[in-house]
DNA sequence: TAAATAGTGTCTTTAAGACACTATGGA
DNA sequence: TCCATAGTGTCTTAAAGACACTATTTA
């Protein structure tokens, strides 16, 4: 049994307002390294597998450790493995890509937090990352584009109930695109995974819009015969035994 | 640095006649374990990381050792590690699928291939695997049926020249229903992917079939911005040194 | 000339996209 | 009443599927 060390790191996407233009953006938030290799350089959160724990609860427990955020929707992506990809030794990182939403990005400053390491870049320009975490954030964001095409899984950058155009917004955000408004409706609404709530929403100058949910009852995402990640465990939750 | 092994295994797809009607099915390569744990039961083929070398490498490599087959396209799956799905302790396994033309599958006896503990069977009715690879067959299968509906891999199961009837016949045994011959006929003339090669097959009793070849420019599947898998090393090959 | 498969034509349905139009509240 | 966005209608195009039809070989 050889000896190679077994990581896991996650790509962890949220909305965010633009730095300058205040409107909304595909954000990633990232760890400073603070020892070799690449000590200063910014890297992707993560950590060692523990050999009790199962790939997807190392990702949760790893990701909310460094970043403070407790993620929508989990997935693994890849697993990266080149032999020289760690200049320290043998490396295979298991990397996984979450979703956040706006009310889970609260800016922690509790006790064992290290805010001066952590900070959120706009997906599209990143600096250069420690590793070859450039080319596993590329991966993260086609896999997040073409899913957000074909899945609900804009549901897990959303709150709970939102208006048609602020979804439309999150995929805009997404795609990096402007969206028509009339077929964007009517696609999300003929795919059966919105439901009206019957409220609307006031305030606006002009006509108030109708508030939507996600359905529950339908699946995020497709993962085929695949066991859907464990459930997020929430700060007092004892990790979960899943794969 | 935690002590968990890290394997291989791929999950290993070609079409071979089926042992009753004769039809070509989708069938899978497995191994009879001989050592616990789950000696006897059958596996997929695979072995451990060698710490040298890349893991698609390590895939290809490991699969030519156990079955004797080359496979002409090789695309990581999906990792497993669920705590227990070892008896003997922590495994977390990368697993790969693969297909292999019909011409590679010579039945190997040279000396140190156990062809006793190496057998075909039927995709869709496997028996009882060892470990959790019940699951992870289901999953492979499900990527393939996926896959082969809107990208090229098709050509990774047929010989190098074939005619539309006969590729018709691999996405109709990997899908396991018909196409209609005409409409399957106009849908990957469009997709370019495949040139004539201005031959005719003679000899049936019926108008002479155009064989084609796939158009080797084109990608055979769409992996995004995630490097290509290495070169299928032939056996005097040094393996390579990508991911 | 019959059998059998190769290959073409065409109609229907569905979905995406473009874009004109109506609806309704607030300033 | 005007502005702004909500929301509807409808036309065009492209692709998938159903299925009738013609083409060309061997037995």
């Amino acid at each position: 049994m050889p000896e190679i060390g077994l990581a896991v790191s996650t790509v962890i996407f949220a909305l965010r307002p633009h730095p300058e233009t205040g409107r909304p953006v595909l954000s990633i938030p990232l760890v400073r390294r603070t020892r070799d290799p690449f000590e200063g350089r910014w890297a992707l959160p993560g950590g060692w597998v523990d050999p009790a724990e199962s790939l997807g609860t190392s990702a949760s427990r790893t990701l909310v450790e460094t970043t403070g955020v407790r993620p929508s929707y989990l997935e693994q992506l890849y697993t990266f493995g080149a032999p020289d990809r760690s200049p320290t030794g043998r490396v295979v990182s298991v990397v996984y890509w979450a979703l956040v939403r706006p009310e889970q990005i609260g800016e922690r400053t509790d006790a064992g937090f290290d805010a001066h390491n952590v900070a959120w870049f706009v997906a599209d320009a990143l600096p250069h990352l420690a590793f070859d975490h450039d080319d596993v954030v590329a991966y993260a964001l086609w896999r997040l584009r073409t899913k957000v095409e074909y899945s609900a899984i804009a549901q897990g950058l959303i709150g709970s109930t939102f208006t048609l155009s602020e979804l439309r917004q999150v995929h805009e955000a997404v795609l990096d695109r402007v969206l028509d408004p009339a077929n964007f409706r009517r696609q999300v609404e003929s795919s059966g995974t919105v439901v009206a709530t019957g409220e609307h929403v006031q305030g606006g100058r002009h006509r108030p819009p109708r508030l939507y949910r996600y359905d529950t009852s339908a699946p995020l995402a497709d993962l085929g015969p695949l066991a859907a990640d464990p459930p997020i465990p929430t700060p007092a939750d004892p990790p979960g035994e899943n794969s």
